[in-house]
DNA sequence: TATTGTTATACTCTATAACTATA
DNA sequence: TATAGTTATAGAGTATAACAATA
């Protein structure tokens, strides 16, 4: 039996969740970003990318909150997806101090190509382990990060990078 | 059946691994940090103590190789740790561009502590979930991550943070 | 000539404060 | 008076370059 005072068990980094979490996300980024760099894109604006996929019109504002991000912070990432010609800015007739933004057609085809990309990057990821292990993991994920942000889920609070 | 072009399965976050590894990362490291703040370290500090204390004399050199950081980033951090009584620089006699980095005795009376306290914050993020699916997300990022890097594990490569 | 620790500097990312135009 | 977007600025975090001491 090992005590608390061994140091070995203690150096192992693989046993230790906060390792593996953070490795395991860095990697998953990684795959991401190179999956979607052909596109002009990063996996922080396919998360944009995928609120304003949504369907209902958006402002600025909205996609910041959605993203978890600051209003300032999303006017870089608008700029260069407008740059590209991913997303159009307009003004609201209803209220002129908003945004609305909204995908080209050329970022809907950017955006499909783009969930292509990125389900494949996710399988690439998760190559290592079967199926069913996969969901698994999804599963406990899923049960440890709402119970961080009860009442959040699918409606409104923070989306993902990638 | 929804079709890859629905938009509402693409806007769930927690549908897509990427925005629940990161989230369940960050959750955990905010446990990590809030309970190590009353011992005057951060996750990062546990995790050079961590390689400190695995018994070997050494080098800054080899505990920022450990952590994945750059040696000019491990000067400050190691300061810190100085100034706190937690560590001990010292020349190495049979090389003196070195410096032998050690824990003091209230250092090792710090990580003992840390480590208590790392393993509640680790037990209160698992709170959510059965023992079983803690032990087999365990099981499931290590093969991720070894997969990640092969021929890495318990000796060298980086270390983690919490 | 190469390596360790150090310092100074630059770069990335993001948040805070202040300005404008609208409400 | 408050809000959306913008801009300028500052802070955390980390990497790169250059330097002194040593090998």
């Amino acid at each position: 039996m090992a005590t608390v005072s061994t140091p070995a068990a203690a150096a192992d980094p693989h046993d230790v969740l906060g390792y593996l979490l953070k490795h395991a996300n860095q990697r998953l980024a990684a795959l991401t970003d190179a999956a979607l760099a052909p596109l002009g894109i990063d996996g922080k604006d396919f998360g944009a990318l995928r609120v304003l996929a949504g369907g209902e019109p958006t402002s600025q504002l909205q996609v910041a909150q959605r993203l978890g991000v600051d209003r300032t912070t999303m006017v870089a990432l608008l700029d260069a997806l407008e740059r590209k010609g991913i997303v159009a800015r307009r003004p609201d007739p209803a209220d002129r101090r908003r945004n609305i933004v909204e995908l080209t057609e050329q970022g809907h085809e950017t955006f499909a190509r783009a969930r292509v990309e990125h389900a494949g990057a996710e399988g690439r990821f998760l190559a290592a382990i079967d199926p069913d292990a996969a969901a698994q993991l999804r599963r406990t994920l899923r049960a440890l990060v709402e119970r961080a942000e009860p009442g959040t889920p699918p409606g409104p609070g923070p989306a993902p990078r990638g």
